[in-house]
RNA sequence: CGGGCUGUGGCUCAGCUUGGUAGAGCGCUUCGUUCGGGACGAAGAGGCCGCGGGUUCGAAUCCCGCCAGCCCGACCA
């Protein structure tokens, strides 16, 4: 059997086809019986797991701690915050009885004598629960700040579930944090984007653009959203993390309140960051190839497999020996401050099958040893980063002396690909014609891709750019310089550029 | 919640128009030959044909009802 790709379609076929068949090949998750939930199988939440521990790294760092708190909300407190609300209502799973009865068909149903006297809301965050349990927390300046991050699943009833990129039930972390002044606060979403932006460039070989939500995109109940925003390889935006900046709206919805130093009761200053499984998906369309997933060796759960390569049954010991031996010495490795990670495959199946498999699943470095190496005293060494038929035969003692080098190579290899990918299809528009035309599809074209213009300010125009081209202000951009110029739709004055773009 | 479509081994589907013993490919199991780039042969296992009712000597197939899922339109990390 021999195929040009290892994924059909390619992605300049379908796109959003062969994001699919990327997530079923590289047995990162499934659909499950429960419309719009995944379930996520092992290699998947193993990139799930070291994005954790990465970021829960940088967490701590800053001075988080991690705390959990609970998955029902009671239904008052979510309508506390007349913003908040209008956001999540309509997406919101409710939990009304605690009992099931039979049907007398067979079946069960909620015993329609333990309904609840207050129906609890699955939480699609956790702002006002989280802010109850402050208020009781802060009396005075002195307990100021609260630093807290949990890590948790919430529940969003989407009606276009896409596996990790939009599912009803996700996995994610959110940080809350409550303060006494102002510019604090403000310090905190900043600290935490740049944290986002970080770990974005360090751990997920993702270029990404901050800046400021416009007010039609920021998160409901908040003054303040900033965010990232990365480009995928059909050119198209996909928000990669967000902070909030909360105001005292929160604050007074709860309750948060503190003797300042003044002696005055005083609101306390909150904000909220998250990011979640939907990162998975992102690095999925940012660096996969028609051969599959191509992993950033930081998040890879595997980052060399080992392929035992024997021909004969009875070399089937030697060789197993030696890669054990040569797991142990990169075991002995390091990169990006954790030991390397090995796999050893050592599966009874067909050697090509099982380099597919490994090719599918995006691992950064495989490498085969067979007789012939153990002979020669050397390995046969394939990257994902380059062509599955590209091999090098180094001696073992280099391989190993050289894998940290190797991964951050390879991480270095997705950065370029990615940063070229969005510098080339990032441009400065003028005019509405080439605006529209910019992001009008030609052909298979999906989207023309990032475009900084000048925009008026008001949400009429965001509003009527949405309706005709689909494309929405991905973020004011916090670096871009003031700037004279005429709003490329209405032609009123505007003082900047900001960025458009399709999105995710 | 409005419009279109589909429910048949684990997966993808054929069979239905014109009722007559449930099929294919892939996957799975076993054995043999293979194995340095997605192997081949042979033999097997596996099905309340979405659910309920009706018509009929006989229903996957025809009729009625229900349920579930998919695609398209308004929201979203």
């Amino acid at each position: 059997m021999s195929q040009q790709t290892a994924i059909t379609p390619t992605r300049e076929q379908d796109f959003p086809e062969w994001y699919q068949q990327v997530v079923k090949a590289a047995d990162l998750a499934e659909n499950s019986d429960v419309r719009g939930c995944m379930v996520i199988k092992p290699w998947g939440y193993g990139i799930w797991e070291n994005m954790q521990r990465g970021l829960d790294g940088l967490f701590k760092a800053t001075g988080h701690k991690n705390a959990y708190f609970p998955l029902f909300i009671p239904l008052s407190y979510l309508a506390k915050e007349a913003a908040h609300v209008e956001g999540f209502a309509k997406e919101c799973a409710v939990v009304t009885h605690h009992r099931l009865v039979p049907d007398g068909k067979g079946g069960l149903k909620p015993d329609p004598e333990s309904e609840l006297a207050e129906p609890l809301v699955v939480r699609p965050t956790s702002e006002t629960i989280i802010g109850a349990t402050y208020a009781k927390w802060v009396q005075s300046y002195r307990d100021l700040p609260i630093l807290i991050n949990q890590w948790a699943n919430v529940v969003r009833w989407e009606m276009r579930p896409r596996v990790f990129l939009r599912t009803a039930e996700f996995l994610w972390q959110e940080g809350h944090t409550a303060h006494e002044t102002e510019a604090e606060a403000r310090a905190e979403t900043e600290q935490m984007l740049a944290v986002y932006a970080q770990f974005a460039r360090e751990w997920l070989a993702l270029p990404v653009f901050t800046g400021e939500k416009s007010a039609g995109e920021r998160f409901p109940g908040a003054e303040q959203t900033l965010c990232i925003e990365a480009m995928v390889q059909d050119r198209k935006a996909i928000q990669a993390g967000t902070s909030h900046f909360l105001g005292q709206n929160f604050a007074k919805a709860s309750g948060i309140q503190f003797v300042s130093r003044e002696n005055k009761q005083e609101f306390a200053w909150t904000t909220s960051w998250g990011v979640s499984t939907r990162l998975i998906g992102t690095v999925i369309m940012a660096h996969g190839d028609d051969d599959g997933v191509i992993l950033p060796p930081r998040i890879a759960p595997a980052q060399v497999v080992i392929l035992p390569v024997a021909p004969k049954p009875e070399m089937r010991e030697a060789v197993f020996a030696a890669c054990d031996a040569l797991a142990a010495k990169l075991r002995a490795q390091s990169y990006g401050g954790e030991a390397v990670r090995v796999e050893v495959d050592k599966r009874d199946l067909g050697g090509g099958q099982k380099s597919w498999e490994w090719i599918k699943r995006g691992v950064p470095v495989r490498v085969e040893i067979g007789p012939r190496d153990i002979e020669k005293g050397t390995v046969a060494v394939a990257r994902r980063d380059r062509g599955h038929k590209e091999k090098a035969f180094p001696t073992a003692e280099e391989f190993v002396g050289g894998i940290t080098a190797t991964l951050g190579e390879i991480h270095a290899t997705l950065m370029d690909r990615a940063t070229m990918l969005r510098d080339a299809n990032t441009v400065k528009i003028e005019t509405k014609e080439e605006f529209t035309a910019f992001f009008t599809a030609k052909g298979k074209e999906i989207s023309g891709g990032f475009a900084f213009a000048h925009w008026d300010g008001t949400a009429e125009t965001e509003a009527e750019i949405k309706d005709a081209l689909k494309v929405t202000i991905r973020c004011i951009p916090s670096d871009s310089p003031a700037e004279d110029g005429a709003c490329v739709w209405s032609g009123r004055p505007s003082g900047r550029r900001v960025l458009f773009a399709k999105s995710y």
